[in-house]
DNA sequence: GAACCGTGGAG
DNA sequence: TCTCCAAGGTT
């Protein structure tokens, strides 16, 4: 047995869950509890076990069972195909969940995943999940440089899951690995003091586990809102900042700027006086893509003349029609501000 | 491979 | 308030 699946085990039956509703209850609990947990956390999908097995205690009751019954029964769980496809199921086996794998998998609502669950935890057999709980902690453990979900990386992880999984106790091997995800390697803060795998795991060792597993990459890029200051005196000169060398728009001037409107008027306050009364008006919206996100930027004009207030930063009073350095949409809003006039 | 399916909890 | 996502599977 692989040395992963010992310390595993050894963990499991002394730190592990052994008092779910439905563990050591059968193939047709185990299949019920898996179906109903499919995207849905525990302490959700208990009550609604309850009264589910409550009202059709056996594979039997269920075929027997009226839909609209068994949908009654799954309301407020939301995904309703799954209690469709239980009813439908329970119908089509005849008395008994096959064991056969492909038999499983062949069934609605039942992917390979349950499939190896059923089969390890229900019907006692050899059998290998891939959950949620599972694919976390093998993605920390191996380092997994992708997002879990991608076919790349459910490929590797679905090889590790096989190739890690024991003969003997596959059942109690899946379990484990799936409260380990849910009890200690937790999405965040996981708990790698009391973790069994703790030494060997790739995450743990290079201090990745808050980078580890990599999230799903976002289809939109995300859009940053920033209020600018734009503030003219009245030689109609508009102050600009020089930003620090590295980083963003490096050495380039910039307008004052902040992450909400009320945090640039608290910032053009200290630039005045505490108390004052800041008469502002807004421009229109810059927008700006960036290869990594969307700037939406919102330009406030203040018009006040220059005071004595001495920030940290390089500054400069321009006209907007000088050639002092600034970056694409700074250009822009300052060719705008001339238009304006 | 991406969209879709539902609801509730966490940060 | 809003995003992310949780014991996945189907189309």
């Amino acid at each position: 047995m692989h040395p992963f699946a010992i310390r595993t085990l050894a963990w499991f039956d002394q730190h592990g869950r052994h008092d779910l509703p439905w563990q050591g209850r059968g193939p047709y609990v185990t299949w019920v509890s898996e179906i109903m947990l499919q995207q849905t956390q525990v302490t959700t999908a208990i009550p609604y076990f309850e009264r589910f097995i409550a009202r059709f205690p056996s594979l039997d009751a269920l075929a027997g069972a009226e839909l609209d019954d068994v949908l009654a029964h799954w309301s407020g769980l939301g995904y309703y195909a799954r209690a469709r496809n239980l009813h439908k199921t329970a119908q089509l086996v005849g008395g008994e969940l096959p064991q056969d794998l492909d038999a499983l998998e062949a069934l609605p609502g039942i992917g390979r995943s349950t499939a190896g669950a059923i089969r390890a935890m229900g019907h006692g057999l050899y059998g290998v999940i891939l959950d949620g709980n599972v694919k976390r902690v093998l993605a920390r453990h191996s380092g997994e440089p992708e997002w879990p979900g991608g076919s790349a990386a459910q490929k590797r992880l679905w090889a590790l899951a096989e190739s890690l999984t024991p003969r003997e106790r596959s059942g109690d091997f899946a379990q484990a690995m799936m409260d380990l995800g849910a009890t200690l390697c937790t999405r965040s803060r996981p708990q790698c003091q009391r973790c069994p795998l703790a030494d060997d795991c790739h995450a743990r060792r290079h201090g990745r586990t808050a980078e580890l597993p990599v999230p799903k990459p976002k289809k939109t890029t995300p859009t940053k809102t920033r209020w600018w200051l734009i503030w003219r005196d009245d030689q109609r000169r508009i102050y600009l900042e020089r930003r620090p060398d590295s980083g963003l728009w490096g050495g380039l001037f910039c307008p004052p700027e902040a992450d909400s409107l009320d945090a640039l008027l608290d910032d053009t306050r200290a630039l005045f006086s505490p108390s004052a009364q800041i008469d502002w008006q807004a421009l229109p919206a810059i927008e700006h893509a960036f290869s990594h996100y969307r700037l939406d930027a919102r330009p406030i004009l203040v018009s006040a003349n220059s005071t004595d207030t001495v920030r940290d930063t390089p500054s400069a009073w321009v006209w907007p029609d000088s050639d002092i350095a600034t970056p694409a949409p700074v250009t822009r809003l300052l060719s705008q501000l001339i238009d304006h006039d």
